[in-house]
DNA sequence: AAGTGGTCTAGACCACCAT
DNA sequence: TGGTGGTCTAGACCACTTA
């Protein structure tokens, strides 16, 4: 499944990323040399130097400044990655914690298959019979319990001959991308994400090690497949006191050059 | 300050917009034409017809299938944007509730001129007795209160002339954006923000018309200028059973095709 | 095999910012 | 005025999906 052959755009993506960890242009300003340097160094066209430097921005990496240069955003290469940058990318929080080396303990407390009730609107499911596997987890960091996650996952989504032992494997996989990946042969292309602020409850303070009357950060998400399938649907709570969420805001399209 | 000779990316990039707002592909799946199509309708190279539509895709607009055909993402359609989707976009709440159709009052309870203090660090002021205007309000829209927000705004982004009534034209402009545009001339790139959930407290509680023990979400922030220039620190409090954000999550760089 | 988006080039000109 | 990023073109070929 390795790809041969890639593509010169992100060969020179990894060039700029590697030469900005490195610290290549960490010096005052932090400007890189104009693209059309950069073209003749890498022997591409400009419009390939153009084309990585366009991720790297929309990434967050550099910021461009017409008639000026090209910058690395310092903020970015400060601040390392962890659980706070959960919510903007789109990945398991246990692969968060593990990037950031905080070695998390994952207790699985149900994993079974049951009729999707309420959830089959969300998931698209005809009716609210439709099974699907549910995974209730607690995630531990640093002895911490820090999230609450409840999922679930159409069960028609695992091969047929699978299906019989869906809440086992859904139970022993890492993580439901990995599941997902492994079993479905499907992946996340975006997740649809809501958050907001509750009071912990007693269920939650029991499984938290929290008090009832504490916040919780409320994060209910539907994950799709490029075509727009759902593949699954998440309800996550994290501890108030333990758990914040980062994120770069941005104007994304400028609509304001309306001419009529 | 309005530009004639408008990009052709841009043309054809309202031309998809208002396109797609008016239903033209709402068919079954939402597919558009191919990108040779459209450039021989738009009249442009296909380099522009991407340009147009890698934007698009950035913004979630739309979504691109290779060997298949580029097609609308219809939950984007369906959900017209809100107060929800003012932590994922860069821009006042007064202008997201407005937009809504919200019609929101904003409440201006103080509007002085102080030392710093502790948000030195943040806005990158070399001493705690550098002047700030400080602003904070609270906005209600239909009846109840849902937000409460402090700004501080460097005195010395102001021209010296304006700077004796900082905190006057503060209080008076629409919002924090725009009294930087007005009188400082300068525009708000992004904003790193920081979410999280507390509970309201005494002081919160009565300015929001809420109970102590109630949950909040607690955004904290920094806009900074296209040079980095940090411009206000924001710190907002949302009430948290009437408030929630959405958010479309999708891994941005793909790093994953390390040759090394 | 036909149609789609993805990559890549070489070259041109424009718009912006500093000096 | 010189250097930077932004726009735009025409054409070529590749990679992927579907039938």
């Amino acid at each position: 499944m390795v790809r041969r052959n890639i593509p010169l755009v992100e060969q020179v993506l990894h060039e700029l990323v590697s030469d900005i960890d490195r610290g290549e242009y960490a010096h005052a300003d932090g400007m890189l040399p104009s693209e059309a340097d950069l073209a003749l160094n890498f022997k591409v066209s400009r419009a390939t130097v153009r084309d990585a430097l366009s991720r790297l921005e929309t990434a967050g990496v550099v910021i461009r400044r017409h008639g000026v240069g090209t910058f690395v955003n310092q903020f970015v290469t400060e601040h390392p990655a962890g659980l706070q940058d959960w919510f903007e990318e789109a990945h398991g929080f246990v692969d968060a914690l593990t990037s950031l080396g905080g070695d998390p303990q994952v207790l699985v407390l149900r994993s079974v298959i049951e009729p999707a009730g309420e959830m089959s609107t969300r998931l698209q499911l005809p009716s609210h019979e439709n099974p699907v596997i549910i995974l209730e987890k607690v995630i531990t960091s640093a002895g911490a319990p820090l999230i609450h996650s409840l999922n679930a996952i159409p069960l028609a989504l695992l091969p047929s001959e699978l299906q019989a032992q869906g809440a086992e494997l859904a139970s022993q996989s890492d993580s439901t991308f990995r599941f997902l990946e492994t079993y479905c042969h499907c992946r996340v292309h975006h997740q649809q994400s809501e958050i907001r602020a509750t009071l912990a409850g007693a269920h939650l303070a029991s499984v938290l090690a929290y008090a009832p009357t504490e916040p919780c950060l409320r994060v209910e998400e539907v994950a799709y497949s490029v075509d727009l399938v759902p593949l699954f649907y998440g309800l996550n709570h994290f501890r108030g006191d333990l758990v914040s969420f980062r994120q770069i805001r941005r104007p994304t399209l400028n609509l304001t050059n309306v001419p009529s």
